[in-house]
DNA sequence: CGCTATGTTGATCCATATCAATAAGTGTGG
DNA sequence: CCACACTTATTGATATGGATCAACATAGCG
């Protein structure tokens, strides 16, 4: 890998209170690729032998059963994915494919758990990394389980606006099919359900949406911290 | 905490290879509680001043929004539940009730983070425990956005049997109201989803679930190992 | 033994999926 | 740069899975 990648590896707070000499040894064994887009980086079931680092572009995680597939997540720089996965030496549970053309470092799997052995600080951050995914896997599940297709949209427009700086105008960032499998649901309905959020003042163009009165959207949507929130 | 409670507590895997200083570190500040059943032990939202063992009995994990309320998971002896929040130092993000009278440990959270920094192989079994939930809830999402209600509880079955032994007949472990929510639907769907997987072999009685012929509920439910075996 | 919660069944309604047709983009090669 | 092909998005019509409402049966439990 080109030392030039280092620093943006580095800040991830997964790395950034190692030891030195750990991280040197994580770089030293790792590489990194640039891909095209949908080039199918894993495959669910395959043993997870690197941990992936996403440095530019974007991953889309996805599962399949039966002839059907799902959008479970999308990844986008700088962060790692398949975490568990390596950790517990365990089949990958998603596939992961390239959204668009992206750079990727790849960590040797048991090169993680090795180090993961040896230094405290690593091993706290992988602790605070897994405890993040975990919540947000089930945030998804209750937003899922609790919420209907039309109040799902909603809140995720409004999640999109906070972190897009509270803006009335803002852009999808990716594509209404992608989305609608994320929000699980159907692209048709997706298209509808965008129609059902006018009566509060959610318009579309394309990729734009514009929210006319975020009040009266969030009277509808009823954002939740224990959902919605990402931080927390 | 009676020290008669340690065995059990120590065999848990997030116990069991830490020093024995500060394993007796963290149960000595630990207390025990028998509570009775319908006790509603956290409340989501909370602040998560305690890691939570259950000794004996069952507790249910839910969530609620605007309204309505879905069980998340059922949590049986021996093992923590709301580790990630405690490790986070974040607010819970399901709430917890007991189903039956149930003897529970209650480690306080700050004990649990301060033996985390003093003890890798703590720290080591944390990180294993965690991934270990991630995943788990990630197949429980899958299993919901891939399959329709039926195909889960055909899946659901299977499970049960697998861990029944193999058995043709064994009893369900809680009472329908609760499965139909787990499962993501609501108790009349479920009556008729049982009547559903009659043409397979499936006759319920009560409590008691009988399986006729494996394979033949198997060629329907196609089971998969990403998504409904609990040990990868 | 009755009371209350749980489970079943039927009728109906609603949300969402599916199927089909069209429109609008998007990228490619001439 | 345009024309063509192909993918994505929208719209309408219809089907269906699942929810809701209501009535009744059943099972635990005090």
């Amino acid at each position: 890998m080109p030392e030039s990648d280092y620093p943006d590896i580095r800040e991830l707070h997964l790395f950034s209170d190692m030891a030195d000499e750990h991280f040197l040894s994580l770089m030293r064994g790792a590489y990194v690729q640039n891909f095209p887009p949908q080039i199918e980086l894993i495959t669910e079931g395959d043993p997870s032998d690197f941990l992936h680092i996403i440095l530019s572009g974007s991953v889309d995680l996805f599962s399949t059963w039966n002839g059907r597939e799902t959008s479970m997540a999308t990844v986008r720089p700088i962060s790692t994915f398949i975490l568990a996965a390596t950790v517990k030496d365990a089949p990958y549970l998603m596939s992961a494919q390239t959204l668009e053309k992206s750079r990727i470092a790849l960590i040797p799997s048991q090169d993680v758990r090795a180090v993961f052995d040896a230094d405290g600080n690593f091993a706290r951050a992988i602790v605070t990394e897994l405890a993040q995914c975990y919540r947000s896997v089930v945030k998804v599940q209750k937003d899922l389980k609790l919420r209907t297709s039309l109040e799902r949209l909603a809140n995720y427009l409004l999640r999109k606006q906070k972190n897009a700086g509270g803006a009335a105008e803002f852009d999808l960032d990716y594509e209404k099919k992608r989305l609608a499998s994320v929000l699980g649901m159907t692209p048709e309905n997706l298209s509808r359900a965008f129609k059902g959020l006018q009566p509060y003042g959610v318009s579309v163009n394309g990729a734009r949406v514009r929210i006319g009165d975020q009040e009266d959207l969030e009277r509808f949507a009823k954002p939740n911290p224990l959902i919605d929130d990402f931080t927390t």
